[in-house]
DNA sequence: AATGAATGAGCTTTCATTCAT
DNA sequence: AATGAATGAAAGCTCATTCAT
């Protein structure tokens, strides 16, 4: 049925999330997530094709809730400023909510990106697409400035907010306040990348 | 002879860090660095305790060069925005003289914090501190927002940079030029920390 | 199926024992005994947590099949001084139908004495203490003189018959005759420690 | 200068009966004889073949001492039981006044039969030679009785002791006295081996 | 579909020995 | 004679993956 082939796929797949959290990927043995995911290990392959298979599998179901999400959270919103501040917020509620993947999707840009040549991670351009297309879009508006190029500045932006999430992630103690940290960067990024002179405080 | 020490074990390290570059950490075989090097594998261990600490060696030399070099880049600088200013552009300085090393040090920075747990990257947290302490100068002289936390900020502007450098390491072909980015970056942040208003363009 | 975690067990332990008994303990290795018992090397790795561990078994298993044989062999004799013919006997005669396992025993012997200052050989103690146990009772009953140390007493005797047993092993072609050997040392010992005179030939 | 060799062999030799005692031959490595010796780990090799041979040496050596001691212990001793006798207790002293000696000799004893099947241990053959003449000497004088081999007899007598040297080598509280034990065995085995009957106690 | 026993390639590290100085 | 840096072969063990049941 494809019921159960869907569930247990989602269960192996929950138990990697935890198992490559907690160990990182090259600690974690296939074996690991087959018994945090209570089957077999050969089970495991009858739904992922390899251990690596299913570090991306997990990485793109999970960037689609976050695109998803992504979606909802500027949906309405009209000023591609306040885009800017939607994507911190929604980036670091997500990471709030959900730690393990968290690590995991810092994992897994991280080797992805280093060490698997052939993957493109698709869906996080996808992701850095709405800051770039905020960007291009606030510029022929005139409320950012033109001199800034859209890819450089997506990826400064993702960059910031990814380096506070793998910190906050990495910190066992609460080292600082997520929440205000998105308030803070986006504050920041916006100011910066405005074209309006902003009165000081 | 302290010279041939110095010199065998520099030449190690510099084969490491090529390899770790074109392999990852965990792909790379220890036979490969002594290969490269023109040593036999077990010299290595005459210098190195294990393949991890060759890493982390590697690791605390670059960064300690990474330091030394900001120091000078930021000597008789007064203004703290300029400190920011002043470290993005030596970041990216560094990051283009030495893409192998750069490599290394962006698979250093995620593996060492991920899987090292013990390892503290000290040096790391050195080089943050300079932009810690401009922000905090900046604070103090009423030239930076005080409603910014420094220690946000600061990973903040790393990251953003981190990233930026990282990206271009990766891309085969330049898809954008590093320099301007620096001046992008840093003028982003710059205008997005400060406290007077800047006239639009 | 435990018929066959137990088959293939005892497959790795029966090849393993004929490898360390022509090589020795240090020489043979894992690939050695894993081609000998027609499985990979990783399987031995199954059934056994290390090499060292496999030899320790092998030694066990073997002991605990010496002490139930002399367990049969001392039944029903009441006379203590029986006791220690009856042992040689055994012991003998166990070496004699199983020369590798001898082989084997005696590495182990000497390894675990010296090398693996963990071990405790419990099962040779409980074996030696089946000498001691003749000797005490034997004294108790006035057979044996009292002046006699039964700790001192077992080591020499069991000394006797192993250094015997080693030479024969060792020796290629049969130098003498073990059975008759048995008869000599245990005669020896028996006149050596009885208290009543015996009329010389 | 041959004083020079010989003194170096020399300190070599015994800074690698420690090591060997300490450690066991195969854990004990060849750099920790050249600094407890205080030469260089190549200094080694211009005065033993190899570490084999370093071993054999000191075999060689210690059984040559053991030898001279042994002759000098039963000159003049007529009686051949006596010889047994003073066998015993000439083998125990030289263990008590040299542990470490009595332990490489063990190691030696055992690992060099298994292992160097080529080597043949000639000393300890001259050594058990003497037991051997004693009961030989004893049966022609009608002392000792005449169904006794004395192959069987030496290596069973050997065996006693040497076993009981081990356990005591081993054993880091003395569990026993040496001395009283060289009696009680020289005793059992000269009233186990004698054709005349013994009054008993 | 599920199992889990079996596989076997792969890799870090050790250390006896060598040899240029 | 002495050194000790350099060598490089050797091997135990792991674990992702397969496949017979």
């Amino acid at each position: 049925m494809s019921d159960r082939r869907t569930d247990k796929r989602h269960l192996i797949s929950e138990a990697a999330i935890h198992v490559f959290a907690s160990k990182g990927f090259h600690q974690a043995r296939v074996s690991d997530i087959a018994r945090r995911a209570g089957v077999a290990d050969g089970t495991i392959y009858l739904y992922f094709k390899s251990k690596e298979e299913l570090l991306v599998s997990i990485f793109e179901e999970k960037m689609q809730v976050l695109l998803d999400g992504l979606a909802a959270a500027i949906e309405g919103l009209d000023d591609p400023l306040e885009h800017l501040r939607a994507f911190a917020r929604h980036h670091f509620r997500q990471v709030h909510e959900n730690r393990a993947v968290a690590e995991v999707l810092q994992v897994e840009l991280r080797l992805s990106n280093k060490f698997m040549k052939d993957y493109r991670p698709e869906k996080l351009w996808e992701y850095l697409g709405v800051i770039g297309q905020a960007v291009r879009t606030g510029q022929s508006r005139g409320l950012i400035r033109s001199d800034l190029d859209p890819f450089v500045t997506s990826w400064a932006f993702f960059g910031a907010l990814d380096e506070l999430a793998m910190q906050w992630v990495l910190a066992r103690r609460e080292k600082f306040n997520l929440e205000a940290a998105a308030e803070q960067v986006a504050d920041v990024f916006i100011r910066g990348v405005r074209t309006s002179p902003v009165t000081p405080e």
